[in-house]
DNA sequence: TGCCTGATGTTCT
DNA sequence: GAACATCAGGCAC
């Protein structure tokens, strides 16, 4: 993964960027891969964004270089990915919001408790749980195992629909959600 | 199909 | 002590 390509972008820029590329898991000596077709931008001047307020110990990661993974912990029982973006020092970061199995489907089925389908990965706490991301790995870099993000050639704009967030109360207007058009494994409206 | 709610940790006010 | 970038299960329609 090129870090500084991430780095000289801004959110919405890298969220349309990331649409497509793979993650690689190394999961219980197997190889997972999947494709990420669904984003969300976030960053510092975004009243939604948890680098709003500004840096605190939580949302460090955020404002460090660009390639690592933030995660953080929510609603009590859930984690969320974030690829962290931008220059160092400027809070941005992208969510991964939903992703498509490419490789070791049936793995992510086991830990998704037998979910099958489209069900395994399209949300963003469920990919985390089939990922099995957790805050152990929050400030992981990317380029480097059991977590690796491999960019792919950037997707034509034709492909790419842009929208406003999902799941959030602060800022909604802001059209910074971006996914791969018709693809089945996007989250719900 | 679609709303409602319970589960439940961490962070910030 | 409240808010929170959620999900799954239950129940009503």
């Amino acid at each position: 993964m090129n870090r500084n390509e991430l780095a000289g972008m801004s959110a919405s820029e890298a969220a349309k960027r990331l649409l497509g590329c793979e993650l690689e898991r190394e999961l219980d000596g197997q190889t997972v891969r999947v494709r990420i077709v669904e984003t969300e931008a976030y960053d510092e001047t975004d009243a939604a964004s948890h680098s709003y307020k500004g840096r605190t110990q939580r949302t460090d990661v955020m404002f460090g270089s660009a390639g690592h993974l933030y995660v953080y912990f929510t609603y009590g029982m859930h984690y969320c990915a974030n690829v962290v973006v931008g220059n160092e020092g400027y809070g941005a970061a992208v969510l991964l919001r939903a992703a498509q199995p490419l490789e070791g489907e049936q793995l992510l089925e086991r830990r998704r408790n037998g979910k099958t389908g489209v069900d395994i990965t399209n949300g963003p706490a469920k990919l985390c749980q089939a990922l099995a991301i957790t805050k152990q790995l929050n400030g992981h870099n990317l380029e480097k195992t059991p977590l690796i993000l491999r960019l792919r050639p950037a997707l034509k704009e034709s492909v790419i629909e842009q929208t406003t967030r999902i799941g959030i109360s602060q800022a909604k207007e802001m059209p910074w959600r971006f996914y791969i058009r018709a693809n089945p494994y996007i989250s719900a409206k």
